[in-house]
DNA sequence: GCTTGACCTTCCTACGGTGGGAAGGTCCAC
DNA sequence: GTGGACCTTCCCACCGTAGGAAGGTCAAGC
């Protein structure tokens, strides 16, 4: 089995499959005389076991982690656990972020008119100074 | 005003403003005799503005979009309003998609032990072939 | 046998943005 | 005039992925 099928049987690219050989993520494939990569059964349930992690947005770090439990038949799922809450931790923490600013966007675009005109409370909010002390008061 | 100051001002570091320069999202700073970028209360607002837009998460492309829509005092509201809720509903999908990552990890961390032993639902889930038509079936 | 086209190889480039640092020039206070 | 804080440009790194160039290989069809 060639790289390119091999990637498309675990839903990556070869490109992406050489580059996680060239990080070390894999093992170096076996060749044949040609320097043609092969993969076996073994080589493909690596690659899936690597896009399912990046599916879920670990990054190639924890992957590799992930990687290395999976092969250590005495792991202690502790460890798989701590990898994949710890995970869950940051995704909330961009969660958070993302929401406030959509939250923020969106409460501000409530109040814009979105009509000809040029006034804008998107803008202003965008120009604004955080503290007005340095500025002649409107009124 | 030399560029640290500005860049402090604007809460934004002298390498990014140099950036901003080198890609054309602000205009070239006036120089004094030996070189040195000089910014007024214009660019210092200009940064800042820059600055507010990156937060709420605005690329560099949509940013140089809000930039000379505030700069075109005849622009209508409505283009800023599509702008900030296109923007809105990227930031929707990128969290639909963290969470259902991080629902999808928790609920496997949920079903993990998380003890000395071995086995781990997480690392099934990651490893699992996702049809089984090929392989031996379990019982 | 030879051609064609699909595949493979390595190597370089880019992207979005930011940071680090080198090597050198400038400004100001002491 | 010296020290240190600033400035300048330049190159490199990060994280993953994609694109492409230049060349080698394999299998099918004639």
């Amino acid at each position: 089995m060639n790289i390119g099928q091999a990637a498309a049987a675990a839903g990556l690219s070869a490109k992406m499959v050489r580059y996680y050989e060239s990080i070390g993520l894999v093992a170096p494939a076996v060749r044949t005389e040609a320097g043609y990569r092969v993969y076996g059964t073994e080589g493909v349930h690596t690659l899936r076991f690597i896009k399912r992690a990046r599916s879920l947005g670990f990054s190639m770090d924890k992957t590799s982690e992930l990687l290395q439990l999976w092969r250590d038949k005495s792991r202690a799922s502790a460890d798989v656990k701590a990898v994949a809450l710890e995970h869950v931790a940051e995704l909330e923490r961009k969660i958070a972020e993302l929401r406030s600013m959509a939250d923020t966007l969106r409460h501000l675009a409530g109040h814009c008119h979105g009509d000809a005109r040029p006034v804008c409370p998107i803008l202003e909010e965008l120009s604004d100074t955080p503290d007005r002390v340095d500025r002649t008061p409107p009124g």
